[in-house]
RNA sequence: GGCGCUGUCGCCAAGUGGUAAGGCAAAGCUCUGCAAAAGCUUUAUUCAGCGGUUCAAAUCCGCUCAGCGCCUCCA
């Protein structure tokens, strides 16, 4: 049974889906006018995994997540650069699908683009106009905030206060201070789309409105995104929403904790922030993806070279024990029985998986239990007690987890090349040199000159290599 | 000022009433020419602090301390 925090309730719910067998979702995607940071990139795959995993538990699930390709921030970037909005918007939305299909996204359904939805946009804006919700203003039209008495409702605040902290100066066009423009009158130069109100374009929040409603009903399972987008993006989506269809627009809330720099929120804003290309400079995709799963999608993950390098590490542990484990496949190494541990292991594995994820998607418990498999293996190979048989039943176990994780994917030893060589990368030592040098050291050991040997192996620990005797000859690896 | 979140081993991180998972790091042992890797063993009588409820609390309640978030665009 799937257990869900739904922020509307503030707890955990048992999942039960509109139509039985059925979900529909719908994520806030980006508003595309810049490279994406790793804030994006945790949202993106945190909501990758309810996808692959509602999936992995035999539902049908129509996931759209959207891009917001009209936006102030995106005018003024292109005035910036002197070209066209649409230039801009097309550019980061290519940006953003590499960086996604990078981190290994599984694709949603449907990838709406709010400029492809401005005549169900404007339908929704008259529609509210007509239901009294809202109001045109000199070009503008907002949405009254008093006319939908459960305004605030997920936010759990109320006007009164928020106009006590209020830091922004009034509109005087506005018959309330917290009404929010569903429609922006065009200024001089900027693009627009013609309406009955005027030239003008979507305001931020009703584009999400009006495509979750068109392609996924008027009320759907699950509404996702960051926590910051709670208030107001979401407040005002439900408002507008409800106050349109008059009926309940979500399900479950679902909101992602932020990815933190020394403990504070990496955004645009304060500066602080890395994009996904930066770091996958440095670290592989499949090790970032694996670190933003080691922390559940609610709590605040510190983003940190340490905690990255960590991370590998433990990612490489299991890889190197699949690799092993791939090895004595290979090697006809296989024993006819097989530990009782290893066989209770592997034969509760994918319990244990769902257990973790239908608990709120636990994946950093999920992850732990594949650990715990891993410890059994290495003591299996070790002790040379797995059978063939279940080594296979092993594999295909690990693969339907990577399924729903999105990590794991890659062949093992493909993973530790790729691990190696973008070390290597980093090294004051050539592969070529690093490679004579084992060559020699072997020598030396074959005459049994330890001495030599010894001073080899030293000079290349001293670069960072390290080595590893194997019945099979010398291997290194990059420390 | 309003609303809300967090504080678990050196580091990362599960655990929301039944007596502290897992990873990284560290130490000892096995293996090894010696190492490395791997395995085994060890490392929180204790969960920011102080009170309270309970047969029983990291988990519930109250207060205190520390850190953070939203209230303005933001995943």
């Amino acid at each position: 049974m799937l257990r869900i925090f739904n922020t509307m309730t503030s707890a955990k719910e048992e999942f039960k889906p509109i139509t039985p067998g059925k979900v529909g979702m719908y994520v806030c995607g980006v508003t595309v006018y810049d490279n994406c940071h790793i804030g994006h990139a945790r949202a993106n795959v945190a909501f990758d995994v309810v996808y692959r995993y509602l999936r992995h538990s035999g539902y049908d699930v129509t996931y759209v997540r959207n891009y917001t390709d009209i936006d102030d921030k995106i005018i003024n970037r292109a005035n910036r650069d002197g070209v066209e909005f649409n230039v801009i918007s097309e550019r980061y939305i290519k940006a953003f699908d590499e960086d996604m299909a990078r981190l290994n996204l599984a694709l949603p359904t449907h990838q709406p683009k709010a400029t492809e939805y401005v005549d169900e946009i404007i339908a929704l804006v008259a529609r509210l106009i007509a239901a009294g919700a809202a109001y045109p203003a000199d070009g503008d039209v907002y949405f009254s905030v008093e006319k939908y008495e459960e305004y605030l409702k997920l936010s759990k605040r109320n006007l009164e206060d928020m106009q006590a902290g209020a830091r922004v100066d009034v509109d005087e066009r506005k018959q309330h201070p917290m009404d929010f423009a569903l429609w922006k009158g065009a200024k001089p130069g900027e693009p627009f789309w013609t309406s009955p109100w005027g030239n003008g374009r979507p305001g931020w929040h009703i584009e999400c409105s009006a495509m979750s409603m068109k392609l996924l009903g008027e009320t759907f399972d699950i509404h996702g995104g960051g926590k910051d987008l709670v208030f107001p993006h979401h407040e005002n989506e439900i408002a507008q929403s409800e106050a349109a269809s008059g009926k309940p627009f979500v399900h479950y809330w679902m909101h992602n904790g932020f990815v933190n720099i020394n403990s504070e929120k990496m955004s645009k804003s304060l500066g602080n922030f890395f994009t996904i290309r930066d770091i996958l400079d440095t670290y592989d995709s499949e090790v970032l993806r694996f670190f933003l799963l080691s922390a559940h999608y609610r709590s605040p993950i510190d983003f940190s070279d340490q905690n990255l390098s960590d991370a590998e590490a433990g990612l490489e542990r299991i890889y190197s024990s699949l690799a092993a484990m791939d090895e004595l496949l290979a090697s006809a190494g296989t024993a006819s029985n097989s530990a009782d541990e290893l066989v209770e292991k592997v034969e509760s594995l994918h319990g244990r998986f769902c257990e973790a994820m239908d608990d709120d998607f636990n994946t950093a418990l999920a992850i732990a239990h594949l650990f715990d498999l891993v410890r059994a293996l290495n003591k299996a190979i070790a002790e040379k007690s797995a059978s063939a048989e279940l080594l296979g039943r092993l594999k295909a176990e690990i693969a339907r987890l990577a399924e729903v994780l999105g990590v794991f994917n890659s062949v093992p030893a493909e993973f530790l090349a790729r691990i190696k060589s973008r070390k290597s990368s980093e090294l004051s030592i050539s592969t070529d040199e690093i490679e004579a040098l084992v060559e020699q050291r072997s020598a030396a050991r074959k005459a049994r000159d330890f001495k030599l040997s010894d001073a080899i192996r030293d000079q290349l620990l001293a670069k960072g290599i390290e080595l590893l005797d194997t019945a099979t000859g010398t291997e290194w690896k990059i420390k």
